[in-house]
RNA sequence: GCCGGGGUAGCUCAGCUGGUUAGAGCGCCAGACUCAUAAUCUGGAGGUCGAGGGUUCAAAGCCCUCCCCCGGCACCA
């Protein structure tokens, strides 16, 4: 048994999650209770990221004030979290008191250790909306194509870096007035300062991760500004910077350790110290590509000039993206799925399956209606479903529910049986490895295993001259299914627990022999686990 | 521009420390079976592995050139 702290990106909720974002969550709970299934010990955590200019921005435009849109964003996301079958230990929001708390400690403390300074910087400032522009937020003309809607950051146009002060006659992206350079303060994190241990942290990671690092490396790291001065945020402690608060960025990381700590208050357990200060845990991050110079740089930076000891992520698990045909999620263009739509086609835990089973893992994975369709019809009820209930009812009909004896053991038994042992390891093995995509095929193998087997047994010819012969049969068909059980678990929890009360199992773990269900025991009939869908596309 | 990822059967992808006739699933075609939600099982057709050159006894895989798609390039979350 071992320790893990398994955590997925806080999805930041200035508007509907979609596909991509719930990739992180259902991942994040799919390992979670991979994990716990196997008798880890293992804390679940994710929340709300719910500060910073955009929400603002969004909370203008629906004329409420931000608190008021987060809250509502919020509980929406808890019933969609829900409907996904996703329930991690804790998943909280950035405006917990306990995040805002140990935000400011923390900073307080890198303060102390000598990991703050301050700097002067000049930035637009929209006087309409009474707002610090970030660079996004300011469009204008570009300077090298002169394309009319090139943003602070980027022209669209001609692809070009820019900068807001380049633009030619600069306006604010959400009145169209004209902003104005205005002098500010910032508080800085000095990276560079660990410039060295960082570049030792990042040797432990996996070969694509540093790839994605190795431009920012080589270009060495920069101090990173860590105040803005907006006023929707967690509001910086330090001296003199009464009027602003803490990039969000760099406080919706922390939520990975005030997470466990408000948990630790809800429960009354010691949990921060075992977990976050312990180096036998391994902690697992469920994350974007877009993602990994914050988990793989900053957040360890972070965790280092703290000096407290916290372990420092271990294994950072980034997907790429996922695509809708050949086009990327859009939320301007209404490219994609999102979470309601979603739930409006089908069932949450036939999604965790379609997610889980497309999971981007090597490159960018598309989308289309044709293979969800086929995936949840074709992979879902006809194979495993089918199969289930094909097993069950014979059982029912033919020795009246109880699970008849194994009476003979012959050569094909032993196949099978090795088999769906084998198939069920190398999930586990390719769970342990982080290859997702490939465990949950193995589900789905598991189940074709168990198709081959029963229509060559043929078991409704072998009830009618050996009935004995059909005992067995039905006896490892049975056990089989609790083995397709505890690989269903983590994909479709509902779905497997369902199944687990109808096969009389108290708690789904991982079978450590053939036999898992008695000889004698009564099993329920069986309702279909699934049932077809259809779509129109 | 710089860095990185990708371009493999109709579709989605695996294979990529070079080595038997390039794989899987779906789709398609044919057959088997009838316990089961017309579900399942078996077999088959189908690819000049983005283009061109090179290294090698041997390349989808290594090197060079080029084309196409995507992402990052730090104050966007």
């Amino acid at each position: 048994m071992s320790k893990y702290l398994v955590f997925s990106a806080w999805p930041y909720i200035n508007s509907e999650p979609h596909l991509g974002t719930l990739l992180h969550l259902i991942s994040a709970d799919y390992y979670a209770r991979f994990l716990k299934s196997m008798g880890n010990d293992v804390i679940s955590i994710s929340g709300s990221d719910e500060h910073g200019t955009p929400i603002e921005v969004e909370a203008i435009k629906q004329h409420k004030n931000p608190k008021e849109l987060t809250d509502e964003m919020h509980k929406r996301i808890l019933k969609i979290l829900e409907a996904f079958s996703v329930e991690l230990d804790n998943y909280t929001r950035t405006e917990n008191e306990t995040h805002k708390e140990f935000v400011r400690d923390f900073y307080l403390q890198l303060e102390k250790n000598g990991y703050i300074f301050k700097q002067k910087t000049v930035q637009l400032y929209c006087e309409n909306d009474k707002l610090f522009l970030p660079d996004r937020l300011v469009t204008g003309k570009c300077p090298y194509c002169g394309y009319e809607k090139a943003n602070g950051d980027q022209c669209d146009n001609c692809g070009r870096l820019l900068e807001p002060t380049l633009l030619i006659e600069p306006r604010c992206a959400i009145c169209g007035s004209k902003p104005v350079k205005k002098e500010t303060y910032h508080w800085f994190f000095d990276l560079p300062k660990l410039n060295k241990e960082i570049l030792k942290y990042v040797e432990t990671l996996d070969e694509n991760i540093k790839s994605y690092l190795k431009s920012m490396l080589n270009e060495g790291l920069k101090p990173r500004s860590i105040t803005r001065d907006n006023k929707w945020g967690i509001p910086a402690p330090f001296e003199g910077a009464e009027n602003k608060t803490i990039y969000v960025w760099m406080e919706a990381v922390l939520g990975y350790l005030s997470g466990v700590i408000e948990l630790e208050k809800k429960i009354d357990k010691n949990l921060f110290e075992t977990f976050w200060l312990d180096p036998q845990t391994t902690s697992v991050y469920f994350i974007g590509k877009d993602n990994i110079p914050f988990h793989a740089i900053i957040l360890p930076a972070l965790l280092m000039a703290s000096k407290k000891g916290y372990n420092l992520p271990k294994k950072i698990a980034s997907t790429e993206f996922i695509l809708f045909g050949q086009a990327k999620f859009s939320k301007s263009q209404h490219i994609g799925v999102w979470a309601s739509d979603a739930l409006s086609v089908a069932d949450g835990e036939y999604w965790r399956y379609v997610i889980l089973a497309l999971r981007p893992e090597r490159g960018d994975s598309s989308f289309n209606w044709q293979d969800f369709d086929k995936m949840v019809n074709s992979d879902l009820n006809d194979k495993v479903g089918n199969y289930i209930h094909r097993v069950l009812t014979f059982l029912n009909e033919r020795f009246s529910g109880i699970v008849p004896p194994q009476e003979s053991f012959t050569k094909e038994d032993e196949i099978f049986s090795k088999s769906m042992m084998d198939i069920q390891e190398s999930f586990i093995k390719l769970n342990y490895e982080l290859r997702i995509k490939d465990a949950v095929r193995k589900f789905i193998e598991a189940a074709e295993l168990g198709n081959q087997y029963f229509s060559s047994q043929e078991p409704w010819n072998q009830i009618k001259s050996n009935k004995a012969r059909a005992s067995s049969i039905i006896y490892n068909a049975v056990q089989s299914i609790a083995h397709i059980n505890f690989m269903m678990y983590p994909i479709m929890p509902k779905k497997a627990t369902k199944l687990a009360s109808i096969i009389k199992l108290e708690k789904i773990r991982k079978p450590e022999k053939w036999e898992v269900i008695p000889s004698g025991t009564k099993i329920e009939r069986p309702t279909p686990l699934f049932q077809k869908i259809v779509i129109k596309y």
